[in-house]
DNA sequence: AAAATAATTTAGTTTTGTCTAAAAATATTT
DNA sequence: AAATATTTTTAGACAAAACTAAATTATTTT
């Protein structure tokens, strides 16, 4: 496999991550994304699409071939893996390791990445609760829902959680609500959307805790998955 | 303290290198090391000069600033530490930790660095045997002196291999001397300055081996340190 | 279907790091 | 102390990745 700059590698991955929700990326989208100007991107697509990575048509958006899907996996995986060890070895915090990995995702040895793997038992899962790929890129399809979606009385864990706000993180803190935490909506009140859930503890070391509220805005941003 | 380039790390690095043996560094030496052109050198040396970070002079060489050593000694920090964490957690070879090193070597937090140190229990040498500087970039200044040198039946320990070529990898794997391994010269010939050596053994596990021969060339690229 | 607006591309620069070929400085021979 | 050889620097070009300002295309309004 051929070797990618650290521009084109944020490139390709920031396209992947919009396309997600879209389909089809724009040009002043991905130039937000990336804190650049509009002609910069329309320089970079030209170039991704003589690399064939992107399908691209001048004025009308672009979006990863399947060469261009393999390379924002790999990214993915190398990002994800050094986010949950910088997380669970090194003890960087929930928030920083972030930062850390944009860096360190771009060192390109596949033995490296491979061995990290290994060394962390396979992790299935960043810190921030979102799949790792495998090392032949496929990435678990998580049917991850928002808090408001979930059945009623079925055990979920929380696995991603769309605003990362100070706000947030402060109310999630008080509700001892985290990536991983196991869970169960008991009541969905209809005045106001609001929620009575239980948390179930790592390890039954206390009791059980008596319910908590949740308004309709928090569980918008609160996803979890759960089987079948 | 500011961020440099990969490309401005590199060559104050090898700098720092080439100046142990020399001194003074040459524009050809360096452009040798660096697989670069003298021209580029030379470009390098003037911007690297208005940073302040080499004394240069036109046609008279350079040497490495008070600063410049600040951050060769950052770098090199970097490089061996997770040199040893590739041999250590990642079960890299031996051979194969300098060339991944050389791209984590510029990842620049130094947050990162500082934990990697901690969780690898603040290792003193990579696995090469050469010194890690600490946090403030103070480094083992080691009396490493090479075997022909080593004073007669004085426990010392191997600490670093100059030439690693396959051919001496085969011949050290084969009389099983690595960095670590701790040994007495007891007999030095005059005829061909051969060595017989006592090895020790790690814990004690076989009784004592039989001395081993070792030629001069061989004991020319073995360096080793000892106690005063 | 024009006109107006918004999005995108093009043209022309800039910075960083590299290169080749030519010129200048230094070192070595004779 | 010249002449010659070697080393180093300069001059000019190039590729990557960014930017600004102007031109072009697409979309929305009227
Ligand atoms: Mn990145
Ligand atoms: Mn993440
Ligand atoms: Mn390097
Ligand atoms: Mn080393």
């Amino acid at each position: 496999m051929l070797n990618y700059s650290t521009s084109e590698e944020n490139y390709i991955k920031a396209i992947f991550h919009l396309q997600q929700a879209d389909g089809n990326v724009t040009t002043n989208e991905l130039a937000a994304e990336l804190k650049t100007k509009p002609a910069s991107v329309t320089d970079m697509m030209k170039k991704l699409k003589t690399k064939k990575l992107v399908h691209y048509r001048a004025y009308h958006g672009f979006r990863l071939s399947a060469d261009g899907t393999k390379l924002a996996l790999i990214i993915i995986r190398r990002h994800r893996l050094w986010e949950f060890f910088l997380a669970e070895k090194l003890k960087f915090s929930w928030e920083e390791v972030h930062a850390v990995a944009e860096d360190l995702e771009h060192v390109s040895s596949k033995k490296l990445i491979d061995k990290l793997d290994e060394f962390l038992s396979f992790p299935r899962f960043d810190p921030h609760g979102d799949p790792i790929p495998d090392s032949n890129g496929k990435i678990e399809t998580s049917k991850q829902v928002c808090l408001q979606d979930l059945p009623l009385n079925k055990l979920a864990m929380v696995s991603h959680v769309s605003d990362q706000s100070k706000e947030m993180l402060e109310l999630l803190g008080h509700k001892k609500i985290g990536i991983g935490t196991k869970l169960e909506v008991k009541r969905k009140f209809n005045f106001d959307n609001s929620l009575e859930i239980k948390i179930r503890q790592p390890r039954r070391t206390s009791p059980d805790q008596p319910p908590i509220n949740i308004s309709e805005q928090l569980s918008n941003n609160i996803f979890a998955k759960y089987d079948e």
